[in-house]
DNA sequence: TGAGTGACTGTAA
DNA sequence: CTTACAGCCACTC
């Protein structure tokens, strides 16, 4: 179990993900203000509490990236039980989807 | 303290 | 279009 610094603003920042809307790695470091710690925003996930919706985090070709760390098919469900639509492990319309917190929240 | 690692990203070929 | 390489930051051992 990490000791939650960089980690708990992620799962901070994921939470005001909106429903239907997703994000990507970079995007969420850089509303941290750690444009470069992506891979540490996905490494963050990989601790994935029940309360954070990992599974609105993709990569920035909108690719499912973690699934296989999530659970397999349970992250695509997820997001079409959301109204989303994926194929070949990719997020359709994702830049229709994007949810920018840097913008969105004007941090 | 230093080396290894990764659910990433951007540029180059 | 895809594949490769290098830079990047935080965490673990």
């Amino acid at each position: 179990m990490p000791s939650n610094d960089f980690f708990d603003d992620v799962y901070k920042l994921v939470r005001l993900i909106p429903k239907g809307k997703v994000s990507t790695y970079g995007a969420i470091a850089n509303a941290l203000g750690k444009s470069g710690a992506a891979r540490q925003v996905g490494y963050a996930l990989n601790c994935c509490p029940d309360d954070v919706p990992a599974h609105r985090v993709l990569n920035r070709k909108g690719v499912l990236s973690g699934k296989n760390y999530f659970g397999g098919e349970r992250m695509k469900e997820l997001l079409e039980f959301e109204g989303l639509k994926v194929e070949k492990d990719t997020l359709i319309n994702f830049e229709n989807y994007f949810w920018d917190p840097a913008t969105e929240l004007d941090y």
